[in-house]
DNA sequence: AACCTTACCGGTAACGCTACCGGTTTTTTC
DNA sequence: GAAAAAACCGGTAGCGTTACCGGTAAGGTT
């Protein structure tokens, strides 16, 4: 690694001070033309970029983003995407850093970045973690902090999400439309707020329309294909046997199909299936699934337009909350009428 | 945003130079161990963590490897995580930047992060680079590159890539195995070299069996599910109609396959579908799709080994290559025996 | 001629940290 | 009990940059 040119080899280059060419450099007044062009033809020449590190070690500001994700699944890969974009337009570095869905990893990255890396968090946290210190420990030393998607709610800070509740309505309300009866929930882990509300639409639904909800008919388990596959086998063999399934990700909602399929029973006939995410995928299947769409671009570029206003000093964005509504896609996996 | 406390907090309080302090916390031989006591506990007590920012300034390393990829689909996603977890294990920070498969953002991220930001590059090109001055001057200024999957010939730096041409073998071989005699290919975009290694492969196995290549039957377009669905459609009705395709991307594997549906025609009866990439989605899709596994995990923590190598100073890395096999994985789309 | 602007530039300190040199104090040695 | 060795610690400089203060020389004003 070469020695990078610095405002001080400019500086004795053309035989003047460093002050001169920081000013020169940045079109202070007070420096001559001639002075000025002499410096900047040959910043060029020798291709000099200040040296970050240097400025945010002075200004004690990074302009960096540390972005903390559980994995970079299609709907997170997607949310980074608009993350990103809105960020560079703006300016800001982004570093993205993914638990893996392991609490401690996360603590790592964390912690990392807290080494005056960033000086600002966007942060979804990963379904393994239930404390969260890591996270309040970005609040006590006053670090801007943004969370989306996964969010904490006894954590007061801009929050990004989907109106996961509304979307858990709109698939069940869809499935009884569609004549089903009992309709099952494949809900995500116990403690993941996103999977909860879904399920909170989906109970409130029920209920709005008098239906029994069946013990039974609600599984937790893991984000998660094969869990998936196997609970459905089970469901589908219970006594009190489902004629509707909804599942809270797209994956899930594949396994499930692979259960249902091999079951021999047929869709939307016997059973009816919604997703959750809208994934490319679940248009190429057959049957294609039905989806609950959740904008997951627009989730990441408002996401760090909060993270923009806040860091810009705006009024009133400690707990703001924007929620994005999903929209049901309908495909055949559920449409019967 | 509070100050951090720094070494110099520490030894105001304890009434001691910052000198001390800093050889306190580094268990240096020639502190009074209760000093070493007394600095760890205050500094343990204020959290003291420190400043990255001043040590890269101070040691004129970052300790940050920049990853340039094009975008984050599910084999790039994959691969990032391979980096991810061996840089993660060698105390590396990974700086993720994608281009999005333009040109400009490319150039960019690179100089973004070429700012002091990073002390070495991991780069993945984008399709539509074409000229690769960014990436030279990289090399001028004589900090590490490293170059995988989608790599640049006339530079000389470690790659890390899949065996493209083994992989467009493979999948020819078992198709004219199972008795197809038209294969028609949908190469990628023509400047990536990786799509023009798979159909180097192609072309050979097909000259190896004698088997005419029809001009007609090589397609060029964008790694593009759409494009591929249109370009099926055209191959589908021209007078020399192929009895398989071999596509360089499961993506457009699928849109082949939407085509091919829509003619009405049976795979693997009519015709033959080997893709690539081997993503979740080609099982779950009906017929399942044959598909060459390129073990994107693997080439990922392949490449950041490689990185680290390279950093610890080892001889001989300078033009490394690390060749990756790729395999066929044999479904329904492309058994006809 | 004495003073005052204006235009330009240099020096210093600081951001947080460590390497290096040098200086006290305490302990050891004969 | 004096000299030598060890143990411990402080001060300074420097990484690359800019903010701030101050200084010099040219030109302008009475």
């Amino acid at each position: 690694m070469e020695k990078q040119t610095t405002i001080k080899d400019i500086a004795i280059a053309l035989n003047i001070s460093t002050s001169t060419v920081s000013r020169a450099l940045r079109d202070a007044p007070d420096v001559k033309a001639e002075t000025k062009a002499a410096v900047k033809a040959l910043s060029e020449k020798l291709d000099y970029q200040p040296n970050r590190l240097a400025l945010s070690l002075l200004n004690r500001q990074t302009n960096t983003i540390g972005v903390i994700i559980p994995n970079l699944d299609y709907v997170l890969a997607t949310m980074v995407k608009g993350i990103d974009e809105v960020a560079l337009e703006a300016g800001y570095t982004v570093m993205v850093c993914q638990s893996d869905e392991s609490y401690g990893r996360e603590i790592v990255n964390t912690k990392r970045l807290l080494d005056s890396l960033v000086d600002g968090f966007i942060v979804s946290v990963s379904s393994e973690t239930k404390i969260f210190e890591h996270i309040k420990k970005i609040q006590d030393k006053k670090i801007p902090l943004v969370l989306f998607d996964r969010i904490v709610n006894n954590i007061a800070a801009p929050k990004i999400r989907l109106d996961n509740i509304d979307g858990g309505i709109q698939a069940t309300e869809h499935l009884i439309e569609q004549g089903y009866k009992k309709i099952a929930i494949l809900a995500g882990p116990e403690n993941l707020n996103i999977s909860n509300k879904r399920m909170e639409g989906y109970l409130q639904t029920l209920k709005a329309h008098s239906l029994r909800t069946d013990k039974g008919h609600i599984i937790h388990c893991d984000f998660n294909q094969q869990y998936a596959y196997e609970a459905t086998k089970e469901l589908l063999a219970s006594k009190n046997r489902p004629d509707a399934i909804f599942t809270i990700s797209d994956r899930m909602a594949i396994g499930a199909m692979l259960a249902i399929k091999e079951k021999g029973l047929s869709m939307p006939h016997d059973i009816g299936l919604v997703g959750f995410n809208n994934e490319p995928i679940v248009s190429l299947v057959t049957p294609a699934i039905s989806s609950v769409e959740m904008y997951a671009f627009e989730i990441g570029k408002a996401t760090a337009r909060a993270y923009i206003e806040m860091m810009s000093g705006a009024a009133g964005m400690s707990d703001q909350e924007i929620i994005i509504k999903p929209k049901l896609f309908i495909r055949a996996s559920s449409k019967r009428r």
